[in-house]
Parts: structure tokens; C-alpha cells; sequence
DNA sequence: TCTGGGGTCCTAGGACCC
DNA sequence: TCTGGGGTCCTAGGACCC
């Protein structure tokens, strides 16, 4: 099994960090009475979003449904989800990390990656201890516990933390790599699909070990560049660094509902415009302006469909993008073709600050219905802020609203809006 | 759990241009 | 006018992740 590189030591280390069970956890730190219970949150959906490891011991999974959950394991406490509190958990437990070493990347609200090269001279501490210094941190602080995995690249220290969990501390040195892939099935690697998987048993792949062992020239036969890339993480050559940036910019913004199957066309209408209004907003509340829209739909079958629109003007504005994304939906609807989704997702995203450069720079004065746009949709986030997000939307869009009425909602049309009152 | 929503990146094929 | 090769850019659709 030949490992080329980095057999000997530690020359670049990245930590993973995986919060067990989060959600629940946090539940069960905030309050103690639900220590040591099965505790699950996601009632407010009515499917399992989380469990506890002492749920999970009794066999509750993510996803049931929480009639399920009460049915067969009755003593299970079932809470609301509290984004809010979660997200606060997540600050802190990051900023623990941070402490300890410095360039860490936050890759969602549970996890993160840590680059340690140089920190062991540093902190004058071992791998193992700078590990176990985090967890007890965290520990002491949260009331939580999590996993670390320690290795030589981002796919290996995937694979550390996950070898052991609750509460596990795995390092995996270059000598030991192969010990954890023998028995490790390939579809556990990250990166690596149902597809992929697929793809590699048919070839005979069937451990993470396999693949690893594979030759360079047979992957790059057979594989794509992503399954070349974790091959060579899998053998300890870094290629995903730890990108130490908060994510404050989105390359797009989606929005996209499933209904059930229906050819009706205004009713499809409605939902894409919804989604365009829901995609515009959180634009808007970013302060971003989209140059291109794609609008895609699914069938009964899952088969996609997608179109993209290039707009004559970076917008955020429904009012304008509607009738782009209506003859585009005469291009992609097909007569007697039952869909389940549509969506739009807004590309090539600009701030409005890049906007107003260009204008000036281009000599440019914003228009007035530019300027209209603008305080209008001000207005009607202001007060969808405050009474909700269905309070004010375009009257296309009111069939989906109507789907879903608010209590004792009524509305009233005006020219292009729609107002519901309750 | 045959399929929830929101993201990112990759790729195959066509258009267009020397 | 036709043929050929090669680069770049764009688009639609996949695949994967949490």
C-alpha cells in the first residue's frame, strides 16, 4: 500500500469538528431535566430533525415522523426546534475553537475544520492534547460534548471524527491511514454519493482502502475530478485547504417548494412567482442584486428541467423579473406533463454597492422607476418583516398564499400586489 | 424513508472565433 | 467555398453536501 507522502509524522494537521447530536444536545445542556432522556426536536415539522444519543439507542432515526416517535417510544420528550438557541451554541462553541487555534473554517452550524500546522510549537502541546484540551473547553462551557478527528487532510479528518462518536477523539497519522479505510465502506467517504458508489463497486471498489489503493491512472480513467481529488486527500496530499472565511456572500440564492403533482399552469405560475418574491426578499435583506434568474421544474419522475435568464439590469425586484420568468415557463411547460416542484434560483450575484459603482462609473443615473423599485420593495419588506411573510405579495402569486390561507385572512387586490388582512 | 430545502462545484455539448 | 483543428465561453443538467 503505497503512501508517498507524509509517512513520517505530522507535517500539516487539520482537526474536524463535529458536534454530536446538536440540536438535542443543546436541549439537554439548556435544561438539564433532559439529561440522560431520549429527546427529539423537530415537532414543529412533524418529522425528526434531531435525536438524542439515548433516542438513537432506542432506534429512532432522523426523519420519522413524530406521530411515530409517540406512538412506539412514548417516554420520548419531542420539543420544538429554537434556531435561535442552536445558532448561539454554534457562536460560541466556534469561538472556543478559535481560541485554541486560530484558522478555523465553519463549514455549517455543527461543524468546522481547523488548520493546526505549526500550533503543537506554539501551545507547546501534542496533537492529541490540543484535541482534548477543545473538547473539554467546550465541555465545561456548552455543557456539550463533541467529536474531533485529527489527520493529514480534510477527508481523512472527516473520516477521524466520525470513527468514533459521542464524545470521540480520533488521530489518524499517515503509517496508521490504511487501518481506517480497510474496513470502511467507500460510500462512507465524504465526497463520495450513491452515485459514486455505485460507479465504484461496479469497478470492483468497495472499501474506502480500494480506492485509496487504486492507481492514479486507472482513477483518472474512470473517475471524475472530484473522486481524483479525494483519492489524493485519502492518501494524505492536501487539496481542500481550511478556508478560515465566515461565508457572508451567497454565489445564489434558491427558492423552491414541492406540491403535489398538478399540470396546472396557474397554479405552477403562482408558485414560481412566490419563490421568486421569497428569492428576491432574502436578496434584498443581503442587499444583492442578481444579473441572471434560472428558473427549473421537476416532474413526477424527478426528471429536472431548468432555464436560465440573463436580466437586462442586476435586480432584486419581482416586479420586474415576472414576466422574464413567465415566458420562460412557456419554454419549459409541457402539456400533459404532471409537475411536483418549480423554483428559481438567482445567479451572478452582485452587491447593490458593486451596482452603484458601475452606474457611476458608467455615468449612469439610476432611473426613477429604479429608485421607485427600490422604496417600494422597501416598504413591503418593512411590513412583511412585521406581520409576515405572506402579508403583502404579487397577485400571481396569491393561488399559493390561498393554499395555505392565514387565519382569518382575507385579501384585496391592488394593481400588482396582493394585501392579505387578518 | 424513494425523495425536503438550500447551497456549491463539475461536466458535456454547442456556439463562436481564430 | 470547404475542411480541419483548437481554444474559450455559455448553458443545462448532475452529483454531492448539511
Amino acid at each position: 500500500m503505497p503512501y508517498p507522502l507524509n509517512i513520517y509524522g505530522f507535517p500539516q494537521a487539520i482537526l474536524h469538528l463535529d458536534a454530536n447530536a446538536f440540536f438535542a444536545s443543546v436541549e439537554q445542556a439548556v435544561n438539564p431535566e433532559l439529561k440522560g432522556k431520549p429527546v427529539v426536536v423537530g415537532k414543529e415539522r412533524g418529522i425528526v430533525t434531531a435525536v438524542s444519543y439515548e433516542g438513537k439507542a432506542l432506534g429512532i432515526k432522523r426523519g420519522m415522523t413524530i406521530v411515530e416517535v409517540q406512538k412506539k417510544f412514548p417516554k420520548t420528550i419531542i420539543l420544538e426546534s429554537d434556531y435561535e438557541r442552536y445558532s448561539l451554541f454554534s457562536l460560541k462553541m466556534f469561538d472556543i475553537l478559535k481560541k485554541i487555534c486560530p484558522v478555523v473554517e465553519e463549514y455549517s452550524i455543527d461543524e468546522a475544520f481547523a488548520d493546526l500546522q505549526g500550533l503543537r510549537g506554539y501551545l507547546h502541546l501534542s496533537y492529541e492534547e490540543i484535541g482534548s484540551k477543545i473538547k473539554e473547553d467546550i465541555k465545561s462551557t456548552l455543557g456539550i460534548t463533541v467529536s474531533i478527528g485529527i489527520s493529514l487532510t480534510k477527508v481523512l479528518a472527516k473520516i477521524a471524527s466520525n470513527h468514533r462518536k459521542p464524545d470521540g477523539l480520533t488521530l489518524i497519522s499517515g503509517r496508521e491511514i490504511h487501518h481506517y479505510l480497510k474496513d470502511l465502506p467507500v460510500s462512507e467517504v465524504w465526497g463520495i454519493g450513491p452515485q459514486r458508489a455505485a460507479l465504484c463497486e461496479k469497478l470492483g471498489i468497495y472499501s474506502a482502502l480500494d480506492l485509496a489503493s487504486a492507481s492514479e491512472e486507472f482513477i483518472k480513467r474512470h473517475f471524475p475530478k472530484p473522486v481524483y481529488e479525494i483519492w489524493l486527500e485519502l492518501r494524505g496530499i492536501q487539496v481542500y485547504p481550511v478556508v478560515p472565511f465566515t461565508k457572508d456572500k451567497y454565489k445564489s440564492i434558491s427558492k423552491a417548494l414541492s406540491f403535489h403533482p398538478t399540470q396546472d399552469i396557474e397554479f405552477l405560475l403562482a408558485q414560481l412567482s412566490f419563490n421568486l418574491e421569497r428569492a428576491c426578499f432574502k436578496a434584498r435583506q443581503y442587499g444583492l442584486l442578481a444579473k441572471g434568474v434560472i428558473i427549473f421544474i421537476k416532474d413526477e419522475e424527478f426528471q429536472t428541467q431548468s432555464l436560465e435568464i440573463k436580466l437586462s439590469h442586476p435586480s432584486a425586484y419581482p416586479k420586474e423579473i415576472l414576466p422574464l420568468l413567465k415566458e420562460g415557463m412557456d419554454l419549459i411547460y409541457r402539456e400533459g406533463i404532471k409537475f411536483r416542484q418549480v423554483g428559481v434560483i438567482l445567479t451572478d450575484l452582485i452587491s447593490e454597492s458593486e451596482r452603484a459603482t458601475q452606474l457611476h462609473l458608467f455615468r449612469v443615473n439610476p432611473s426613477s422607476t429604479d429608485k421607485d423599485l427600490k422604496s417600494l420593495y422597501r416598504a413591503v419588506d418593512k411590513i412583511n418583516i412585521k406581520y409576515g411573510r405572506t402579508t403583502l405579495v404579487h397577485g400571481v402569486s396569491l393561488p399559493v398564499t390561498k393554499e395555505k390561507p392565514l387565519k382569518k385572512g382575507s385579501s384585496l387586490r391592488i394593481p400588482f400586489l396582493s394585501v392579505r388582512l387578518s
